[in-house]
DNA sequence: CATTTGATGTTCT
DNA sequence: GAACATCAAATGC
């Protein structure tokens, strides 16, 4: 087996945007209770900055209890409650204080597909069941008791398995559901696998 | 099919 | 009270 778990060299690099783009292809992989490893390939990814982005909760320094976790320094979950149901997940970047974060939109499952599709009441695996930010925590079986948690050592990782994407096989585009972030709304910081039936809609 | 609506925690006004 | 990094179920063609 190729796989290695990603580290602080990775994610405590300054550039959101990059890490955001080379997340594509890597395995996000979790492993709740006594639940067996659930895994898959991340195929869309967003970036958040958070300066100078009005699109971040924590854009120009905004600290409030939720997202304290984004300043953190690189390599910690940052997870958070959408629309009062929803777990995204996010993953820190950057060093202490610089609240840099990419969002996980959507999932390809790879390992534990039973227990995935038990948590999310399915019964056939296919894109509904892990393509969206909500969808894809509820399958990994990742909620907000999980804000905070060190990606490098914890329940939740992600792996590098030398899958092989070429840079012509991401395409970069405004990113969703951001409308009122005004002109930066438009910025090219969403990163989905060209031709993937699991990047969401 | 497309469109609307209900659920509902945290934060801001 | 309103808005929000969403989803699923109900309603209207």
């Amino acid at each position: 087996m190729d796989a290695k778990k990603l580290d602080y060299n990775f994610y405590q690099r300054p550039d959101v945007v990059q890490i955001a783009e080379e997340l594509v292809g890597k395995v996000l992989c979790s492993q709740i209770g006594d639940a067996p490893v659930t895994s898959g390939i991340i195929v869309e990814t967003e970036a958040y900055c958070g300066r100078n982005d009005k699109a971040c909760h924590a854009n120009n320094g905004l600290r409030t209890d939720r997202t304290e976790t984004m300043y953190q320094a690189g390599g910690v979950a940052y997870i958070y409650l959408c629309y009062g149901i929803h777990h995204l997940f996010n993953v820190v970047t950057n060093e202490k204080d610089k609240a840099d974060a990419v969002l996980i939109r959507a999932i390809q499952p790879l390992d534990g597909i039973d227990t995935i599709l038990s948590r999310r009441k399915a019964e056939k695996i296919r894109p509904p069941v892990s393509a969206g930010p909500g969808r894809l925590t509820q399958a990994l079986g990742i909620t907000t008791d999980l804000s905070g948690a060190n990606l490098t050592d914890s329940i939740i990782w992600i792996e590098d398995r030398n899958i092989s994407i070429k840079d012509t096989d991401i395409k970069s585009t405004p990113r969703i559901g951001v409308d009122y972030a005004g002109e930066h709304a438009n910025r090219p910081w969403r990163f989905s696998l060209k031709n993937s039936d699991w990047v969401s809609q």
